[in-house]
DNA sequence: ATTGAAAATTCTTCTCG
DNA sequence: CGAGAAGAATTTTCAAT
């Protein structure tokens, strides 16, 4: 599917307010309700657009520590682990890596003890690296046409 | 601000499909259109939902490669780098971390060629650790309430 | 805080370039 | 593929509880 100038438009306004109205979206890219639709349409069939998520503040409700975790997973344990970990609620992402701890997660917990606690369950797979975010220099970048 | 049942419920379904109407989401959780749109308004205004972002398939897009980059940021060169790091457009996440290596990145590229151009670019503020994201088991989760 | 109804806006469908 | 118009659906406003 081609991807032209116009539809970058559209998809950045969508990754900036994605319950932005068509007719805010058509003002912006200078085309019609219907042909945005359509176009948004054609995308999201075509599978560029995967969704639309509302982004939470986790600090405000009630889960201020963000933690980075990487697992080195024991040995004839990864299965058991992919089938475990979707259902950790504090993790947010898992993906797997190239080089020597091969999984890293995103989560948030309460404090502390909450991280140990999670620590804890998440142990029994793997080794485990814990870093806390301090800060986040960006948070989620708006793409905006090739690069 | 409190969050009832009712606004978990409102914040899972935003963060299923941020774009779902007023009415689908107020038939889900059993209140009015009015209601829910009065809710949502004072959970954004609280700075609970911080935003709706389209997520965009980047393979589609044309960039396959994502890739985790940590930074261990040479000597005085903090301040320089956190003004540079939000002009690579290639980088699409950067928090600061505690640890041994001080930032971790999040990015997406074309190709091997491309990410060896995207070091280049990085390496004159420290020294890099690359990881290739080879699949991810967790993309990003519906927080459904307390845990 | 919530609802129901009316008014205003937006979305969808359809026809036509 | 895009525009415009008509009809359908949704959102917003508001009075009442």
């Amino acid at each position: 599917m081609n991807i032209d100038h116009t539809n970058w438009l559209i998809l950045e306004e969508l990754q900036r307010n994605a319950r932005a109205s068509l007719r805010e979206i058509s003002h912006k890219v200078g085309l019609s309700s219907p042909s945005v639709a359509e176009r948004i349409q054609k995308m999201e069939d075509a599978g560029i657009v995967k969704g639309y998520a509302a982004a939470l503040n986790m600090e405000e409700l009630g889960y201020p520590l963000g933690v980075y975790i990487s697992i080195k997973i024991r040995f004839g344990k990864v299965a058991q682990f992919e089938e475990f970990i979707p259902t950790v609620p504090e993790i947010c992402e898992c993906h797997k890596l190239t080089g020597h701890d091969c999984m890293l997660m995103k989560g948030y917990v309460k404090n502390p003890r909450h991280l140990e606690d999670l620590n804890g369950r998440l142990t029994v797979y793997g080794e485990l690296t814990t870093s806390l975010i301090l800060s986040s220099i960006i948070d989620s970048k708006v793409y905006q046409g090739a690069f």
